[in-house]
DNA sequence: AGCGTTACCGACAAAAATGTCAATAACAAA
DNA sequence: TTTGTTATTGACATTTTTGTCGGTAACGCT
């Protein structure tokens, strides 16, 4: 009676797959719940694990939410990578774009991570965030054909606008009575003809 | 030598000056290191007084958190209330009050209230802003002078690009390389030419 | 001055969150 | 099958954060 075994099996991972199976776990709670849910208990439970695991695979709880970032920062990255915009797109092309990047930051919480990101203190997290800007600056100022300059307030004014209206938008929208899309619409709408009347 | 004391007298207040010295404090905090930072201990020491003295006039670090939403969002609302934008105003007119606007969100910390609230799960919080919403939403939609359906479209727009340009302009802009207040010039510029378009 | 109220504080207690460790068990390789 | 490696875990230890309590002192009032 003295010792109590545990009749499930357990769940033998290769590292990747479990740092993966973490990170996942942890990132549906910060797009759920916010990053204040980010414990380790919480993330572990969530994971279903326990919490040594978590720790064993980052040694700390802060390594957890490194780690997410930088995988989250990645995975936008490959998004805005694979938007396409020439200059001289036709106007359909350019607005699937747009949408394309709005969308970016609105689904799967990457608006929601910028918000974190810049509501966090920590000034080495965000060496991640430079270089990703940097990455994604570049390429897209050198493929996109125009003036570099004007091209990069583009790029600003594009990205200022679909993270502020992918993490506002749909709470606004609600609270005001709106349909759930209008925000994005509105501003998709308005930037759009901003860009035509600049290309015309 | 058994008993230690303390020779800086101590700073009597009324209650509400209290409150309001603390709330201060932690505003503060908020603006200045983000959410994560209005801990017990944090709080009292900005404050300036002991963390008991917290708890005696707010109960729990919990309901300071509260107080000071519920604060800082009647202070965005006045702020808010102020603004005139006649329909038939000339432009200068309406520049001038969306400036205030998006003003209103950028400085003093009220878009990062506003992520804060938005990141924040809690439910509870939200009866505030919801009220606060309604308010400006039928004063500023009653007295615009145009039909309330595309006004409201209009408010959505402004205040959905003011919050978001209030939170990430700053930063984006720094990263990329930008002066200050770049994206919000851009923002402004390219709303105004909007709202423009629309009324003639 | 004397007194009552209560804002204030230090010391302590309680709770919550993070992290450590030794033992266990899954799996691959010998 | 046996053995070595290590992902996994429960129990425990540590740290951090929140909250309690009795006494102290500032201030208004008589």
């Amino acid at each position: 009676m003295s010792i109590t075994k545990n009749n499930t099996p357990r769940i033998r991972r290769s590292p990747e797959e479990s740092r993966a199976n973490i990170l996942s776990a942890a990132e549906s709670l910060l797009v759920q719940q916010g990053p204040q849910s980010l414990r380790l208990a919480d993330v572990a439970k969530a994971a279903g694990v326990a919490n040594a695991t978590v720790l064993h695979h980052f040694g700390s709880i802060d390594a957890v939410q490194q780690a997410l970032m930088e995988r989250m920062i990645a995975d936008l990255v490959d998004s805005i990578m694979a938007i396409e915009i020439p200059a001289d797109a036709p106007a359909a092309a350019r607005a699937d774009g747009l949408k394309t990047l709005f969308d970016a930051f609105e689904t799967r919480g990457a608006a929601r991570l910028a918000a974190w990101l810049e509501l966090t203190d920590e000034t080495s997290r965000l060496t991640v965030v430079r270089q990703a800007v940097q990455d994604v600056a570049q390429k897209k100022i050198s493929s996109a054909g125009v003036p570099s300059d004007s091209a990069e307030d583009l790029i600003l004014l594009s990205v200022t606008l679909a993270v502020g209206v992918g993490l506002f938008g749909p709470s606004l929208g609600k609270l005001i009575g709106k349909p759930e899309g209008r925000a994005r619409e509105l501003t998709l709408q308005m930037l759009l003809g901003h860009l035509e009347r600049l290309a015309g």
